[in-house]
DNA sequence: TCATCGTACAACCAATCGGTTGTAGGTTGT
DNA sequence: ACAACCTACAACCGATTGGTTGTACGATGA
């Protein structure tokens, strides 16, 4: 469980860490655009574009839709939050690394054993 | 700037991309940690978890401050907070196309004339 | 029916990645 | 002075990445 969490982890993040990719999220969370139409809007082939949405996809980022000919791709908000949450998390992290600090320097100064570990 | 813009993001993504990584950052975001206390808590080379630490350092995640024979790395909330709001970004292009869609459901259904390119 | 379009995928390539070992330099304590 | 420690970095290696071209297949429209 803490494997898969960390298996999906990887793929959002690596999946965004590409220009081209946030690009194209960029577009299909505004609105959908068929494979066809996104490989128009790059400068690189249309096999390279049809790789990026692959990679969106199986981050879970970007859900395909069949209408005719067409496969109609759109964002999934819900997989940008639950990276943002992720974000957030180590936020927490560092919050209560913060309160500690906070802790230690409003406790009796002249105290030299109120700590641990 | 736009290049730089992006430059930064991929080096933000990419080092988030990589599970040790993201476990040092949690580390190193709850307090300050040497280079060699980070080491010994991962089953490989002091090399490894070194280079690491310098992709998470270049990206802007973690600091390094010297102290005596040790280099402190402690994590910069701060890049975490822009990660998240590149994150809020793609959520506000989000909402945009829910908006969008509202209203083309509340305009006049037999208006024929009324979107835009 | 058949040419065309939209898509998926395989095979290949150079570059990068994540790991290793080895080397070297600065700091510390004796 | 010197041994031990902490760190940085180079060189190397197999795996993966981001790109290419080529092929194949289902859906569409004349």
């Amino acid at each position: 469980m803490v494997t898969e969490d960390a298996d999906r982890a990887d793929a959002l993040f690596h999946a965004l860490a590409d220009r081209t990719r946030r690009d194209i999220l960029r577009r299909v969370l505004a609105g959908e655009h068929s494979v066809s139409a996104l490989a128009a809007k790059y400068d690189m082939s249309f096999a390279a574009v049809q790789k990026h949405v692959a990679v969106l996809e199986r981050a879970g980022l970007l859900i395909k839709r069949r209408s005719g000919r067409e496969q109609l791709a759109s964002g999934d908000v819900a997989a940008v939050r639950s990276v943002a949450s992720m974000l957030t998390e180590l936020e927490q992290i560092w919050r209560g690394r913060i309160a500690r600090i906070d802790l230690l320097l409003s406790s009796d100064p002249d105290s030299d054993s109120d700590q641990e570990d």
